[in-house]
DNA sequence: TACAATTTTGACTGTTCGGTCAGTTTGCTA
DNA sequence: TAGCAAACTGACCGAACAGTCAAAATTGTA
């Protein structure tokens, strides 16, 4: 779901720079892999670089370097830097939406919540750069995605809110605020990639382990559902 | 306590462009204020600048401009913009190293930890671009600051896990893993700041206001010590 | 007041980087 | 195999920017 699309119409024909572009108008179909397969790997490097620089920091040469190709290739793909920008921020995005379907009124908070922070833990785990380029953008005032926030997050936010707060009326758990709580679990566990040399630095690893993420995890789960008064299951 | 010093003698005397330069020779004492009076400008505005666009976007020009000077002079005083980022960073952690001090074997729990998380809400309410700075240079690999981060903050954490871990033992809390504890503390307070875009656009206000820090702050203490098995006082 | 050191300043420079363009190559279709 | 559109590329350009410099202004002191 790209935050910068208004319509939704044909989508599936579209290809992230066209998304981002303006572009070079539709493809013949056939050739569509060529296409789709150049602008994964210059996402792919694009992420990489925007993680570890930032926005002003990276350089298309470096990108178009780390992807394998020349620099004017890059801007036949993604028209600017910007554009190339927004793509990979979309792309980002589209991964962060899909983890709450979970929490809903008939389940119950101990595994609704509890496999939420799980999953939400998971992801930071497997896709550091994501989750630093979505930090850097919140960092710099959310300039290209601050009408999705107010927008479709919010609303995500306010229906899981109601759920949550329902079941503190049937006394599955605290009365809590809802959105705060849901500030907590995405900071608490955006830390591990956003703050990764803070994190081995105090742990003295020179990187985090799988059973690192572990120990964090469970500790992290217990810690919440405790702390919102949810008993261990049922 | 700045980071990239090793010495420690005649600390006062030499001022914060010394400090990070190398420097145009100790001024003869008796001028000093201007010295003091003007990096106290430029750093101030510098803080502001990076936290905005970070370390690359930021160009001396706007920093000069923001604090009422000509660019050549911020270079009188600054050699170099590496030079005054690392300034900025030096002033932004000895605000943050000061806050732990109560965390002591003698205290109770409740107390400490309560006023702790209190405390580091606080600074984020108060200073939230230094907040943004210091989450700016971590997201990029800590650069600058990783030798200190696995110096001193490791350190410091070290000796404050085992209070913690002490308490464990009377029995005035649970069992938990002191040092993710640490890192869910920081992720949780500092979000406020760093992602303040996200949190406005969920909450639908267009600031943060003093009411909403408090009621953050109420539920984050009251859920991490009820997490942690610490029961109400005494 | 004269002087020396510090501070201030506008003008200048070399470099880096995003973006363009004209021309070539490649892949598909008839 | 001819023809055409898409994909690719090296060379180039102009703007933005960090950092320099020489000279002027200010400040403290004897």
């Amino acid at each position: 779901m790209p935050v910068t699309e208004f319509s939704g119409r044909a989508e599936a024909l579209r290809s992230a720079a066209d998304r981002a572009n303006g572009a070079p108008a539709a493809a013949p179909r056939r050739k569509e892999h060529i296409r789709n397969a150049a602008e994964a790997d210059i996402l792919l490097a694009a992420e990489a670089v925007f993680a570890r620089v930032g926005f002003s920091g990276a350089t298309m040469a470096e990108i178009a370097e780390r992807a394998g190709l020349p620099k004017a290739n890059l801007h036949y793909y993604f028209r600017t830097k910007a554009a190339l920008y927004r793509a990979v921020l979309d792309h980002t995005l589209s991964l962060w939406l899909s983890e709450t379907d979970g929490i809903r009124r008939d389940a119950h908070p101990a595994t609704a919540l509890g496999d939420y922070i799980r999953a939400k833990m998971r992801l930071t785990a497997t896709h550091p750069d994501a989750s630093r380029v979505f930090a850097n953008e919140m960092l710099h005032g959310a300039p290209q995605i601050g009408a999705y926030l107010r927008r479709e997050l919010r609303a995500l936010v306010d229906e899981k809110s109601q759920v949550i707060e329902h079941w503190a009326t049937l006394g599955l758990m605290d009365k809590v605020d809802a959105r705060h709580l849901f500030f907590t679990i995405w900071a608490s566990t955006q830390t591990y990639a956003d703050f990764q040399p803070q994190v081995c630095a105090v742990l003295g690893k020179a990187k985090l382990t799988r059973a690192e993420y572990e120990r964090a995890t469970d500790q992290l789960v217990r810690l919440i559902l405790k702390g919102c008064g949810i008993s261990g299951k049922l």
